[in-house]
DNA sequence: CGCGCTGTTGAAACTTGTCAAAGTTTGTGG
DNA sequence: CCACAAACTTTGACAAGTTTCAACAGCGCG
């Protein structure tokens, strides 16, 4: 892990960029534009950061002021209490916003990690409100994100509060497996980006008992793994398993 | 329960409201919005239903076309998922929004029970947003309010996530305790209006754990409990217990 | 006034966590 | 490019916590 605040001189690289050529306008925050309104985003998301495998995108109690949308990478974001638990609150891939969660105290309230090298649009927020009073598509559609992230909340409340380890692991790969879809890559092969400890701690298990379960679903045909690598074979078997 | 269609006729009666003079101003939508900008949301916040115990304010599956501010009252959100597997996903009290996770794919996607006779302001989404263009503050503070409520889910997923059944009970009545202090009423002393199973759902146990849990407390001195009637005798014992 | 819903309590079963040890991979520095 | 250390993963045995099943008590509504 780097030092805390030494990080922005070579990592935190900035670089231009516009949304207008970007290849990820359907999942990301230009949905639904037309070429004019795309033209006043790109001079609102007007910087791109770069950063390494483990450095941190923002942290818990930093002031907010920009949200980011992923371009490239895959990023975790925990949240921290004092007394040493920490948690494990979402896993981000590419065209998904981070930061959310600063917008009502402008202070930002759980540490964005990047799992691998990646790349973000700096979103400054007080501008996007602007832009977004101009507009309407856009407030829309900001809002439907923001919505959005409340609705996959309640999933994950739902998988804590109701499911049983296997349960949850299944749930886990399966919605893995269904965004990677969405993005155009395999269905049912991929690499996790992400430790069986950080899986653990976004599912409320332990790092064993992930480990146990993806033994259990090898055991069983369910899927090949092999380290971070992962091979579903049995779609509808781990379907099954989820819903039981 | 109340038959699904059936309830329009007699307890959804409709009445005349307005922001302006309502007692709950800083809880509600209308923070810090001025004199004339009050007005405007005046106008938008026409009308309010009462609902008695048990009906429900929306459902699963409907069209979404309002959030709803809860003038007096209480209530509880589910989820239901095809296997029968249900989860409370939050309990509202006065002054908060209910219906937000409805705008992302207009439809809303949970219930939504009033758990003693209520009343609630409708707010047409669509005409929030028209207004919200209009009046920064709004705007800004519906953002905020929306946001909030993704903390508050983070804050669940690690309670489900991390903490043991007593520990979530503590946190519960902590909660609510706060909750209560918030809009006037006693810290120490309040009524619950949720069923032991219904806390247990929303806290991912069983509801014998959940009483249990009651009885454990009681006899440790933590609170005195009789049935939905809870007293906190020892705040810093609960927080501790909470902290671990 | 009694029936049903809600809550309490006990004992046994089950799931997951804890602790421990050993194997594997990754990354770094020589 | 290899060697070594650190980080991560797997597996087993046992402990702890929660659920399940069951019986019963109490309150409240019709």
């Amino acid at each position: 892990m780097p030092p805390q605040g030494a990080t922005a001189k070579v990592t935190l690289e900035v670089i231009k960029t516009a949304c207008s050529n970007c290849n990820l306008q359907e999942l990301c925050l230009p949905y639904g534009l037309n070429q004019m309104e795309l033209a006043k985003l790109d001079e609102l998301v007007s910087t791109r950061k770069r950063l390494k495998r483990g450095e941190h995108l923002y942290r818990s109690g930093q002031p907010f002021d920009s949200i980011y949308a992923i371009r490239s990478g895959f990023f975790k974001t925990d949240v921290l209490i004092e007394d040493g638990r920490d948690q494990v609150t979402g896993f981000q891939m590419t065209g998904e916003l981070l930061g959310l969660d600063g917008i009502s105290s402008e202070i930002h309230t759980c540490n964005a990690v990047a799992l691998e090298d990646s790349e973000v649009c700096t979103i400054p927020f007080a501008l996007l409100e602007d832009l977004s009073r101009e507009i309407h598509t856009l407030q829309k559609h900001f809002h439907k994100v923001m919505s959005r992230e409340i609705v996959r909340d309640h999933g994950v409340m739902m998988l804590l509060g109701t499911m049983r380890a296997e349960e949850r692991l299944a749930a886990f790969l399966l919605n893995l497996s269904q965004r990677f879809t969405a993005r155009g890559y395999s269905p049912a092969e991929f690499n996790l980006r992400m430790t069986r400890d950080e899986i653990g701690s976004y599912l409320g298990l332990k790092l064993e008992t992930v480990s146990r379960a993806f033994s259990r679903f090898q055991e069983e045909g369910l899927i090949a793994v092999q380290q971070k690598h992962i091979r579903i074979l049995n779609t509808p078997g781990l379907k099954k398993l989820m819903t039981h």
